[in-house]
DNA sequence: AATAGCAATCTTGGATCCAAGAATGTTGAC
DNA sequence: GTCAACATTCTTGGATCCAAGATTGCTATT
């Protein structure tokens, strides 16, 4: 499908820049990443000023771009715009969703639970973004499924760790059946409130997280070098 | 400050696209773009990509990027979100508005209100945009703000057309003034239903307001022949 | 007359080249 | 010893060049 290299090295120089391989600051080389890919210089050009558009990287004319991971404030907010699309996305979905997408949504919450009962995080974090891409798409809103699908993608490495903490997994375990529960019984409100606790109380429990992230990041620079 | 001519040619195609200067699915020709503007193809592309990933235009690789204005249901959507964003806005600036923000407050209201007095749509149209920007500001949370304005610069055509129907003017200043009232009371659900409603209402109107769209659409491919 | 196949042309995407601003390092003056 | 001025080097941004895929138009065949 994707046909172009200067997509492709977005692509990866996301997933690098997510996987925290990059200190936070550092100037992103074109020599450097060219060489890294083996291609030219334009391509890699092309790639940084897009990642500059999603706002991952600052591109400073004529300097170069450099990596920006959200600051703690930044990252409270984040979560509070997060916690508020996917209560829309809750509200609608309690009206609109489809027999097909509550057996989907199902399929998914069962899934968690198998997760969860193996103790196995790194599975139930795939389950659980499944969970709520079906309830995105469940809004029958196309363009709120895509904004929050971005902003949660944007989220992913600060929440994923977050699922580490001591008893969160049996916790939003229960908050997603609660979801479901307000969802196929049609209960907009509760739907929406459910939803909007699930990730608020994410964005709360920042300061635990950032303490993993912290030492998570120093992990993954010590691999990198 | 921005001394890349990519940049500047980003932000003059932007423009031109929202004041609808192409066709929709029209082919955006790097070659004639490049002449237009007095520079090689390389900036010029740039800009486009650049605005592909804005969703302004669609990029097919190797077939080159068309510019695709949203479709109706699309932009129902979008001011779907739009009034749940303005909404959240509302209802954190009710708690956490500052005295010298409800000043700016007032200020954009009063310069609302003298031009409606006036029938002054343009001027309107202006202060109008100043008056959501101080309550996006006055969420007290940066993140929001940024969303909620690139959304609602997304929307400026549609909406600033709809200013245009017969009786909306004096209704929207009305709701401002409803929103005005409850933020500086700090009752959050007021002030976030007040302006839910304020902007739900355009997206109802939409169909009233494609109609306008159209004919200006018209106009303006005329005058650019 | 319509369509399949092919050739000529056009356009994009990547590589390379060049100019100009930014960073760095050295030297000299105080 | 420190700091300012200047020269050198590095890096970005734009222009140009080249390859490859896409479009178009022509021709020949049915």
């Amino acid at each position: 499908m994707t046909l172009r290299s200067a997509d492709q090295i977005r692509e990866q120089l996301e997933q690098a820049i997510i996987a925290a391989e990059f200190a936070d600051g550092e100037r992103l080389d074109q020599m450097m990443l060219s060489k890294r890919y083996s291609v030219s210089r334009t391509p890699v050009r092309e790639a940084l000023h897009a990642l500059s558009t999603s706002g991952l990287v600052e591109a400073v004319p004529r300097r170069g771009v450099f990596v920006r991971y959200p600051s703690f404030i930044k990252l409270v907010e984040m979560f509070d715009v997060m916690a508020e699309l996917e209560a829309m996305c809750g509200r609608l979905a309690a009206r609109r969703i489809t027999e097909d997408e509550l057996a989907h949504l199902e399929d998914a919450a069962a899934a968690c639970e198998w997760a969860m009962e193996k103790g196995d995080a790194d599975d139930y974090y795939r389950e659980n973004e499944r969970f709520h891409h079906v309830l995105y798409h469940a809004s029958g809103n196309s363009y709120l499924a895509e904004e929050a699908s971005k902003l949660h993608k944007r989220l992913q490495p600060f929440r994923r760790l977050q699922l580490r903490v001591r008893g969160r997994l049996a916790q939003s375990m229960r908050e997603h059946r609660e979801v479901q529960d307000a969802v196929t019984k049609g209960d907009a409100a509760r739907a929406a409130q459910a939803l909007h606790g699930h990730i608020a109380i994410q964005g709360e429990h920042l300061n635990d997280l950032m303490a993993n992230f912290a030492k998570h990041r120093a992990r993954s620079a010590s691999r990198a070098s």
